[in-house]
This record gives structure tokens, C-alpha cells and sequence, in this order.
DNA sequence: AATGAATGAGCTTTCATTCAT
DNA sequence: TATGAATGAAAGCTCATTCAT
């Protein structure tokens, strides 16, 4: 049948397999209504191979959490943290870039993963902290504090409340991809997300009101 | 044969009653992992009497929606079209206003709702769009519409985008209300919601960059 | 509202009321599956009036088989009993005709009742046996047996299985009333009942066998 | 990946336990008054399992009516249409050793199930009809009819009728077996079932009357 | 007497988990 | 290792029965 190295390389994968699936499904369905042999199923394996890679359902979700959440967010960090351009550039820029990857990856389903199920595995709460936002929001603070360092951002900047009104919006629309996304009728109400997050940025920078017109003016 | 007041008026109530235990439940664990006793015990009666009132969990679930969203959103709506002043005060003042009495109340977890249940449940879909999502674009739309039309905004706005800068964090605030809020090892982390929505307004108008500063002059 | 006397006009009604509705319904779905509200309703009352006339579903059906098979045996049995022309006849006519006014009542159903009900409720037997089998079986036994003694019938006739021979088509055409009957589907298969009755008796009492026919002689 | 095979041998052997066990238990309580429970512990199995091969109680139900009634009746038939002696010989012998094996299995149940549950599940009607009524009625028709045009059994016959007056009380036993059969209180009363069918036949044969005695004869 | 809201035991059905193969 | 038949705890739902009015 198969070699012992194929079946060898096929044993090493199918922890993977079995995480890519519960996530897929966790994120789509909930925890609660996805049932064990459906992930199995989706995975490609049989429900008791299920459990000879995770003791319980319980103990899936939370690998699928670790797993994902550690792998994810570090990649782009590096380069934000590594930047040297402006911090307008970084922000119309470097920042979409990067959560277009997550949006377009499987992981963009973590976030609504983690909305729906903290409140049943608390601690997921300090998983989620330590590993997404903490380390989010201190990449996001540096470049807007360089920002205001650099003069290019105004001086009396309220950083932390700042870093929400960039991020909240990135996260929302990730939300949006795996809850209203799929359901047609919604679709052609809500623009397209890269799109959106772009405008987001340049709004954020340039404000809504009408520029002050130097000179000659008889500004508001 | 005539119903005697008491118990008709503890019958009249039970619908509302089991509604807002319902409401309450679903949110916190979704429908799925909530079982039907533990949303009659939250109402005060029993199993077999939240049967009497609807025929299913699944039409609960629906009840529950249908109720909800229909409610709420009107009443700020009126005021945000009634309003007379500038759309900056609109966005600065109504608007975070009318958003706190949502949030504060139990119906602010709807959003964590549609957003946990559409994908198992589509009809919500399409319910929340026409209750929720366009009456709500709409009037943030006409706003900031308005805004535009008075020379207060500048005249080159996406007011489609905006209106989701806008928006997006308001139900993202409503959203961990209801998910990550209740975990205290993430509250540490994150500023007041009140005080961020009105941080996030007043950014969104006056923008991150710092102001062009033309050169005779002491702009603001 | 009601004067006292009509109150009480409908107050002895009542059991009879319920009575009649409990046996419509037990004969046609079965006492396990008829819902005690059903009874209530079909009597025109409530729930819980049933339950001041009968203290429990399964009383109301011991009740209701008491007073139906008491009830309608021994009217016909009379004038079985009385009868004094010739056995034939009696066959041929008396006995049918008492067997219709059976078919046509609604305690026709009470066959279906007692098959359906006495393996669940043994003491409905003992009961069956005394009030309906032993009287009816005495009765068709005496009838044949004089029809012997009167040189009518066959002397060496075994009056016991004949009874049954007679009796037995009756019966099934009962539970039939109240089972395949109502189905249109089988309706256009079977004969009409009292023709078939009649049929039946005609047939026993001469026989299939075309009659010996001697030489010389003209036979019936 | 190889199903072993002692595993297969059960699971083949599985479903036709389950039909086993559920006709028993619906023909003696009713299908409402069985517990599905019941059913899969007679069965040899837990509650689970009998999930796993019926989706339902009700489906259940049709499959062990569907799969009784195909099976049973065609048998006999066969020998009966294939009978090459006389009627009167297949009327005494043939049919009673038919029916003798019909009401020894346990598919003689059948009878009472379906007449106590066409009424609730309408769909039983067609089939009974389709499986049991026509086919049965065909072929005792044709053996009547053979014997008409033999010149063994009278011209005037009618036969549709006669069937019913043949059927009748062997459908009859069967349901007594599985109703009053098992109370001790009416056994007694009643004559041995196959010693009735046989004494049956005898009298439809011959008739209840005297036979016409002519003169001069040696009539049987 | 009559009602019908309320109850909760009990039944149907599901599904996480086990384990013989 | 992998399978999937089997299990039984637990969830959804029903309905006989009670009881405040």
C-alpha cells in the first residue's frame, strides 16, 4: 500500500491537517455546534483518529488557538518594527500590506474564534492578550509615537486611543469575512475590505474636515 | 372562563422575560452551548414553560433577533435626521451618545450575535441587513453627506468608506463588551470604551498628520 | 350566564361528554397516543375538567371500556334470545340486523379498542371475556344449537366453531371500520359491510359446495 | 481499512435484530407505547445504537412494516396458484398449512400492527394494500374461481365475498393471538386457532344446513 | 366548577468518546 | 496506526398532572 515513509510523512501532517480543519470549522460553526467527526471528516481521517492526536474536543480548540495565534502575528511585526521610512508611510503602506495577509489567510478566523468562545474558555482571554493584542498594540503605538517624534503626526496625540482607531477596523472587517462575508445579501452593501481599510488609513491621517486653507481664508 | 388578572399579566410578561434571558444567554455563550432549561431557570420557570411561549430553541434564537434589532435602532435614528446643527457636532456629540445608550444596554450584544449565529443560521442575514446595517449606513451616510454639502468635510470624502471608519469601532467596542470585557486580564488593557469612541471621532475629523502650518499664522 | 338548572343539566352531561370524545380518539390513534388535552377538547372542555370527572388518562380509558361494552351487548341479546322462529332466519336476518346497529355505533369501535389495548392493560380481558365474549358466544351458541335441535342444522354440526365461524367476520369488520376503512386507498378493495354480512351467513349456511344432486329429485 | 470480520457479521446482522425486536414490541404495546429504548435492549444493543441504523422511531416503524409484509406473503402463494388438485382439497389442506405458518411467525403480528396503526401513519394503508390485500385476495379469488369452474363449488358464488367469508377469521386468529391470546382468562373460551381454521373450511364447504335428504341416494 | 399556566418526569435523539479489531 | 461500531450522558422536547385563580 503506502511506503512507510509516505505513511510516516502522512503521520507527521495530520496533527496540521487536523488543526487546519478544526479551524476552518470552529470559526464557521463555533465550537459548540461543530461536531468532532465533522472536523475528522474535513481532515481526511476517521473520528477515532481524532482522538489519537487530541485527547478531547476541548483540548482541539485550544491547540487550534496556540497554534494559531503564536504562528501569526510575528511575521509582520519585524518588518513594521524594522521600517525606516516615515511613519505616514508605514501606515498607508506597510500596515495594509501586512493585514492583507492575515485577512486573506485562515488565521483572519481567529479573531472571531476568539470573540465567540472567551467568554466559555476564559482562558483563551490571556493567551489571546499575551500573544495578539499586547504585542499588536506596542508595534502600532512605536509607529504612531515615531509619528509624533518625527513631527509628522500632531504632537498632542492620544497614542493609545489612537492605535484602536487603526486597528478596530482591520480586526472588524476580519470578522466581517467569516460571519456576514459569505451571506450574499450583505456583499453588495459593504465595499471591498482592502479598499476600505486603505480609505480607513488616509482618513485617519488626513481627518475629515475641510484642510485649513493658509493665507487667504476665512477658515470655519 | 374570565383569566384572572394576576396571571394574565404574569403570562403577558413571560414572552419579554424569556426574550431578555434568552438574549442575555446567547450572547454570553452562544446558542449552541446554551441549553433551553438554563434559559428558563435565567427567566424564573421552567423547561417545559419556555415551550409554551415558543415552539423551538431555534425560534427563540429567532424571536430573540427579530425582537431585538427591530427595537433599537429607530429611536437615535430620529434624532440623528432631526438634528440641526453642524454634522461635526453630530459625529462629536449625538453620535457617541446615542452609540453609549446601545452599548449600555443588553442590546448591544446583538452584534456579538449576528456575528456568532449567521453563518448557521443565513435568515439572520439578511434580517440584520435590512434592520440594522442600511437604516444605519443610511443616516451616518446622510451625515456626513450633510457635512460635505456645508463645506465642513472635505468635499473629496468617500462617504461610503467614512461612514465605516465611523462605524466599524463602534460595534468592535459593542463586540468585546461582550467577549473579551468580562476577562479581567485583558481590561487592564484597553481604555475606557466611552472615552475611546469620542478619541476616535475627533481624530477621524482632524486627522493624525500634523497640521499644515502655513506661514503667517497660529492655526488652532 | 347560565341559570343553575342548566349548569347542572351540563354538569351530568359531562362524563358521558368526555367519555364519548375518549372513545373516538382511543379507537382511532390508540390510547398512548391520544394527549388527554385532546379528549377535553373534543368534549368541549378543558384540560383540567377532565381531570375533575377522571383522575388519571388511564382510569378514563378503564371507564370508558366498562361503560361501553356494558352498555350495548345485551340490547340485541334480548331479542336473540327471544326470538322464536326458525334458526335460519335468525341468521339470516335478526343476526345481521343486530350486528348493524353495532357496525353503525360507535362502540363499533370498541373491538379495535380491546385488541389494541389489552396486552397493555390486562384487566381490560377479564372484563372483554365476561361482559362481551362469554354473553355473545352463549347466545350465537344457542341460536346454533337450536337450529340443531330443530332439525335445521347439520346434527353432527361442532357448535362452538361455528360460533366463531359466524362471529369472527363480524368482529374484523369492525376493526376495520376503524382502521383501514378511513383509507381511501383500500376502501375501493372491499365490499360494502352489510352486504357482506349477509353474504357471509347465506354462504355458511348452504355451504360452497355445489349440492349433491341425486338423480332423481329437485333439490332446494 | 479493512473492516474485520467478525465486526461485519454483526453489523450486517444488526438492522434485521432491530426489525426483530421493534415488530415485537410495536405489535404487543402499540409503536406509541414502545420505548425506543426498549426496542434496542431487546435488540441486544444500547439506545445509540439503534440510531445508527434508523434514523427514527417512525422510520423504524415503516421499515419493519415494509420489510415484513414483502417478505411473508409471496411464499405460500406460490403453492397455491402452482396447486393442480382440487379447490375443496386446497381450501381444507393447502390454505390452513399456509396459514398455520403464517400465524406461527412472528410475522403474524403484522396484522395487528397494521390495524392499529394505519390510522396514524396513512402511509401503511397503500402498502398493506399493495403487498398483503391485493395480492392475498387475488389468489384465493382464483382458487374460488377454479372451483366454480370445476363444477365443485356452486355457479352462483359469489366470489369477492367468499373471499372475505375464507379470509376473514384466519386474520381474525392472528390478531387474537397477539391480543387476548396472552390473557389466561380467555384462553380457556376459546378453541385451538388451527383446529377453528380447519373446522372452518369444513362448515363453508358444507353449510350449516341439513343437507337436503332426497329419497333415493347415497349422498356423501 | 372550570380554567389554563405551570411543572417536571420521561421520552426521543444527538454526539463526544471508547475500544475491539 | 487507523477505523468505525458501540456506548451512554446529556440535550431538546412532550405531555400527564397540578393548582392558583
Amino acid at each position: 500500500m503506502t511506503t512507510p515513509l509516505q505513511r510516516q510523512r502522512r503521520k507527521d501532517a495530520r496533527p496540521q491537517e487536523l488543526l487546519d480543519a478544526a479551524l476552518t470549522l470552529f470559526v464557521e460553526k463555533g465550537f459548540a455546534a461543530t461536531k468532532a467527526e465533522e472536523v475528522a471528516t474535513l481532515a481526511g481521517v476517521s473520528k477515532g483518529t481524532l482522538y489519537l492526536y487530541f485527547p478531547s474536543k476541548e483540548e482541539l480548540l485550544k491547540a487550534v488557538i496556540r497554534h494559531t495565534l503564536s504562528a501569526d502575528i510575528a511575521q509582520g511585526r519585524e518588518r513594521l518594527l524594522a521600517h525606516q521610512g516615515s511613519a505616514t508611510e508605514a501606515l498607508l503602506d506597510l500596515l495594509p500590506e501586512w493585514w492583507e495577509t492575515v485577512y486573506d489567510s485562515p488565521n483572519s478566523g481567529m479573531f472571531k474564534l476568539v470573540i465567540t468562545e472567551v467568554r466559555n474558555f476564559p482562558e483563551i482571554a490571556e493567551f489571546y492578550a499575551r500573544e495578539v493584542v499586547e504585542p499588536g498594540m506596542e508595534v502600532i503605538g512605536q509607529l504612531l509615537q515615531r509619528g509624533v517624534a518625527q513631527g509628522e503626526f500632531r504632537a498632542d496625540l492620544d497614542v493609545m486611543a489612537a492605535v484602536h482607531s487603526v486597528v478596530l477596523p482591520m480586526i472588524m472587517l476580519c470578522l466581517h469575512k467569516h460571519s456576514l462575508g459569505p451571506c450574499s445579501c450583505i456583499v453588495s452593501i459593504l465595499p471591498e475590505p482592502r479598499q476600505l481599510i486603505r480609505s480607513h488609513m488616509a482618513l485617519l491621517l488626513q481627518g475629515l474636515q475641510t484642510p485649513a486653507v493658509p493665507k487667504t481664508r476665512k477658515t470655519r
